[in-house]
DNA sequence: GCCGTTTTCGGCCCGACTGTTTTCAGTCG
């Protein structure tokens, strides 16, 4: 098992234990355990063979037994006997938005209702109603939950690249003809996660009222989970569900942190209030020994309170920024505004949309100075990938096309090369040595046992011509996995050529992940965010990956696309001999 | 079940909203 289904198993756990009347800490115990293993870093089987699974946050000794078990033996004994009581069914019951253990264990118990099709049947015939607490209005709302749960379960998470701009056209369409002072994205699309739970937006108002009313009666709304004064929730068309909340301008900064999150990152920074005699929530600080409330207006004062400069959002994943702000060693993050580049694109030369020329000028429009047109290598028959005289036939047109744009913007010839399922480049190297810049990638037999992929891209990492792995897992958000890799012995086969890796920032891709980036800038290795841009609009996709670089702890010095042209020049051109 | 510079016990977030309740329980984030 990789660690998503270990932490999914435990997710599971935590959920049956719920409705079952657990005590709701162990439950949450579970959860965080969950939770931690699923952004694990690193390969639970490799940490589990140092034993060290413990060294996980919300991992002690009992649930390190217990991946153990499950890594040991495929399954868990104290999940089994768990399943043996609480039925399937109820678990997916508990899932519907608007029932929590309570009723899905009183569903159960008191009215013998074990599946989903049970309750929706009985929601419709009217028998719930007799049910303690429960009436018509509660039986609707089961019903619609039900209805949303099915349709969430084809698309579980909704990718960055939805949710962010989902969110800006809804506060931009909520600025229009209403009070609204500030506001923000907060949540995970703040901290520039790769998929998104659901959307909270954030403002302040002195007349949220009828801000609240244009909110849910948006055209794009299916239905209307909460309305009131200070905060209304809705589902969206899209099943994109969006918090909008209003704060008071004074009470800015407390909120928005709040609202940013991560959780965690929450709890460490209310901890250290706590040492300072102060209690923090989404309002304010208060004196624990009582007094007045301390307001906060912008998060800068909220930090300054506890004593650390300001954290920034993409950091704030308790993962090391709180001691990094104590002692000063905050990263200096990249910004958009760095990059010079974009090393990774396609043309209508193979499954691109634009020609070579329409891209250098949409770069060049985006403030680039440089590009590297990489289409796909003959290998990739179903992207329409180059054979060898077509590459050679537009190695003419791009000289052609930067001699014509007169140093406006530089304009390279690369590939971007398969990396066969027998682990061969699709190019020899007479054939790479013509181009600027080569990016290798995988496409195909990403399933391969994990020795076999590793020893692929190790392969192509170890072929002096190859300048860059694009994409280098192949995951595909949400719906695939990466391949089985063994990146820590990529890495360390980078690190040795020098060879940079990619942070795609396709969102369908994002990878590396934030973490793996943040791995691979310890060991040194050059990193490069490229839009892999089959299209003129592609190429805004950039802020998802500047997002995820930041999420990674990258600094400009990191990444090669920061370089001016003659830097880029220089070091293909050493890389080549 | 996890965690720890108030450490081996006793915490672990709590407030808004909804629907049912006739004063509050359950859910959610």
């Amino acid at each position: 098992m990789n660690n998503r289904e270990v932490a999914d198993l435990f997710e599971r756990i935590a959920d049956m234990l719920e409705i079952k009347g657990e005590i709701i800490h162990r439950v949450l115990a579970y959860r965080n355990a969950a939770q931690a293993i699923r952004e694990f870093p690193r390969d639970l089987r490799v940490t589990a063979a140092e034993n060290a699974l413990e060294t996980i946050p919300g991992v002690g000794k009992i649930i390190a037994e217990k991946i153990t078990e499950i890594l040991d033996t495929g399954t868990l004994e104290f999940h089994e006997r768990l399943a043996a009581e609480v039925p399937t069914g109820v678990v997916d019951i508990l899932h519907v938005n608007g029932v929590g253990p309570k009723k899905a264990r009183m569903f159960w118990q008191e009215a013998g209702l074990t599946t989903l099709a049970q309750l929706e049947q009985a929601a419709r015939e009217g028998k719930l109603r007799s049910l303690p607490g429960m009436g018509a209005k509660s039986e609707q709302r089961i019903l619609e939950g039900i209805e949303s749960l099915r349709r969430r379960a084809s698309d579980t998470r909704i990718p960055l690249g939805i949710a962010l701009p989902t969110a800006e056209r809804i506060l931009k369409a909520l600025r229009s003809g209403t009070q609204v002072d500030q506001f923000a994205v907060a949540g995970s699309i703040r901290r520039g996660r790769p998929t998104i739970g659901d959307v909270d937006l954030l403002i302040t108002s002195a007349e949220p009222k009828p801000i609240m009313d244009a909110f849910v009666h948006m055209e794009e709304v299916a239905r209307i989970l909460g309305h009131g004064d200070s905060k209304s929730s809705v589902e969206l068309l899209n099943g994109l569900q969006v918090d909008l909340r209003v704060v008071p301008a004074e009470r800015w900064g407390t909120a928005l942190c709040y609202f940013t999150g991560s959780q965690a990152h929450n709890i460490r920074i209310r901890h250290l209030a706590l040492d300072r005699g102060l209690s923090l929530n989404e309002f304010a600080f208060t004196p624990t020994g009582g007094g007045n409330e301390i307001l906060c207006s912008t998060e800068e004062a909220v930090y300054a309170q506890v004593g650390l400069p300001f954290i920034p959002p993409e950091l704030r994943e308790d993962r090391g920024e709180i001691e990094a702000a104590q002692k000063g060693t905050l990263p200096d993050l990249i910004e958009a505004g760095q990059i010079q580049s974009n090393l990774h694109m396609h043309t209508t030369w193979s499954d691109g949309t634009a020609s070579i020329r329409e891209m250098a000028e949409a770069a060049r429009e985006r403030g680039l100075r440089y590009i590297v047109i990489t289409d796909h290598s003959r290998g990739a028959v179903i992207a329409n990938g180059l054979s060898i005289e077509r590459l050679q036939e537009q190695a003419n047109e791009i000289r052609r096309v930067d001699a014509e744009l007169n140093g406006s913007i530089r304009v390279f010839h690369g590939t971007e090369m398969e990396i066969k399922a027998d682990g061969t480049p699709d190019f020899p190297d007479e054939v790479l040595e013509t181009l600027d810049f080569v990016v290798a990638s995988l496409h195909v037999s990403l399933r391969q046992p994990r020795e076999q992929v590793t020893r692929r891209l190790i392969h192509a990492l170890q072929n002096r011509h190859v300048d860059l792995i694009g994409h280098p897992t192949g995951q595909l958000i949400p719906d695939r996995d990466g391949a089985d890799l063994d990146l820590e012995a990529v890495f360390t086969a980078a690190a040795a050529s020098g060879t940079a890796m990619e942070i795609n920032a396709s969102p369908e891709r994002l990878d590396l992940t934030a973490q793996n980036a943040r791995r691979a800038q310890e060991l040194g290795i050059p990193i490069s965010i490229n839009t892999d841009a089959h299209s003129i609009a592609d190429l805004d996709n950039l802020r998802y990956g500047i997002l995820t670089a930041r999420r990674g702890w990258i600094e400009s010095h990191s990444v090669i696309n920061t370089w001016p042209v003659d830097r880029f020049v220089t070091w293909t051109r050493q890389r080549h001999e």
